[in-house]
RNA sequence: GUGGCUGUAGCUCAGUGGUAGAGCCCCGGAUUGUGAUUCCGGUUGUCGCGGGUUCAAGUCCCGUCAGCCACCCCA
């Protein structure tokens, strides 16, 4: 047992192999994101405490890492970027033509006890298209969602959009007559419905005049509820999306800002569990930034969806071997005769000034020993340096085949027998 | 914040109240400059921590901390 410091709860290490995974979701995501003409951006990781307060209101300080600083500034550890976001893409408009097409990866804190798929510290990508107000921008959001999960190795089997709008929520209630003051609660209620049970349901809808069927019938009508989501189907389904997308009203999202279309990645495995999710928040940057501007979006987080990868095998394979990958070199120089180390140095500099990559001995080693370890770096050449220097030997590893050459032709002959870096 | 389960070697875990264990990993070796398998040898412990019961506690009891899982919450 270790002694003295470990990590703080809810945060974590990153060894090489969970290090070389977590770059792996990040590349993808990155990627993607570009595939789709998004750019890239980032904030500061510190923001006044009052800019989450603003978004979200004074319960969530409890859920903050937050403190004063040196200048006695209330300042908290950011749990999401989209006040940022707001913030800055308010401050600078005018700078930019609409719509932006804005992507980010970055860490984030929550103080949250710690249990499976969340941490006290994870790392969230962020996909935002602002100033459009059309549901073909909700539509680009839904595509590229799906498109990171296909990029990841998941299929229709594994994974569903599900969509749906949240006007819809808004106009049944009110065709319901459910007060206008009362619409949050109410929402609630039906983001509840899927996981508590039904008589509980039933209870809660009293107070509105309403019951499960007349509920239920109205999530029934389905696509059919708003042009919004016939119009998002339409728009998918022309992409050859329509596999991984369904229409289920069940779905409002808690959060009160939403305004228009909203979806999930939802797992149909066993987990059964929301990989990502976002919506149309057409209020949200004039209440943080002061500037009325359309804006949709989504977030993904990595501990989730790390998850699923493990637990789904086509993506773990992936990912397996992005980590392999990741963590191996080219080739690797074998010093057979320590009298040869400053020769053997050359050769491995020309070569890493080549472009490969590289490992050599860094101490006298037995030969079989620098071979044990050419494979277990994942090196596909051997270059052996010996007492025939200026004569070297380059081993295809994974044939075994052997041949000579001089060490200033080394490059070349290496490039001849793989593909240019 | 609430509840359940679990804490023994670096890891996975055995261990009837009576001497602290196994496998894996790691390191070294098996005569000369080529990867496997095998064999031999080696390091590692405040049994999470603190109390209590007992002649005697890894083992039983209480507390505490940590981890996992679920609930609450989920931006």
């Amino acid at each position: 047992m270790a002694k003295g410091f470990q990590t703080l709860p809810g945060f974590r290490d990153f060894y090489p192999d969970e290090c070389a995974a977590r770059n792996y979701v990040f590349e993808v995501w990155r990627k993607v994101a570009r595939r789709y003409g998004f750019v890239e951006y980032e904030g500061p990781i510190l923001e006044p405490t009052d800019l989450y307060r603003k978004k979200s209101g004074d319960e969530i300080v409890n859920q903050l890492f937050c403190f004063q600083d040196k200048g006695e500034r209330d300042v908290s550890m950011r749990p999401e970027l989209t006040p940022t976001l707001a913030r800055m893409a308010a401050a600078r408009q005018r700078d930019f033509k609409k719509p932006l097409r804005w992507f980010s990866i970055g860490q984030h804190f929550r103080y949250e006890k710690h249990q499976k798929g969340r941490g006290r510290e994870f790392y969230q990508f962020n996909c935002d298209i602002l100033g459009e107000e059309s549901v073909f921008a909700d539509a680009e959001l839904a595509a590229l969602s799906i498109d990171l999960m296909r990029e990841m190795g998941f299929t229709a089997e594994d994974f569903k959009i599900r969509v749906s709008d949240r006007n819809a929520w808004t106009n049944f209630a009110e065709e319901s007559g459910v007060p206008e003051d009362r619409l949050t609660a109410f929402l609630q209620i039906i983001d509840k419905m899927e996981r508590a049970p039904e008589e509980k349901t039933n209870e809660l809808l009293k107070e509105f005049d309403l019951d499960l069927e007349k509920v239920r019938a109205f999530i029934g009508t389905g696509a059919d509820a708003s042009d919004t989501l016939k119009d998002l189907i339409a728009d998918l389904t022309s992409r050859g999306l329509a596999d991984f997308v369904e229409v289920d009203l069940n779905i409002v999202r808690g959060l009160a800002y939403y305004t228009g279309a909203v979806f999930e990645v939802f797992d149909i495995g066993k987990g059964m569990r929301a990989v990502a999710g976002g919506g149309r928040y057409d209020q949200l940057i004039g209440l943080i930034g002061g500037v009325d501007m359309p804006a949709c979006g989504f977030a993904m987080g990595d501990m989730v969806i790390t998850d699923l990868i493990r637990e789904t095998e086509a993506p773990n394979q992936l990912l397996d071997a992005a980590i392999a990958g990741a963590q191996s070199v080219d080739v690797f120089v074998v010093i057979a005769d320590e009298e040869r180390r400053a020769d053997a140095n050359k050769v491995v500099q020309d070569l890493r000034n080549a472009g490969w990559d590289v490992a050599q001995p860094l101490s006298s080693v037995k030969v079989g020993k620098q071979f044990q370890a050419a494979e277990q770096q994942g090196a596909g050449f051997a270059v052996v340096v010996g007492a025939e220097f200026p004569e070297v030997s380059l081993k295809n590893l994974a044939d075994r085949s052997e041949s000579k050459c001089d060490a200033d032709e080394l490059v070349a002959s290496l490039s001849s027998l793989a593909p240019a870096k």
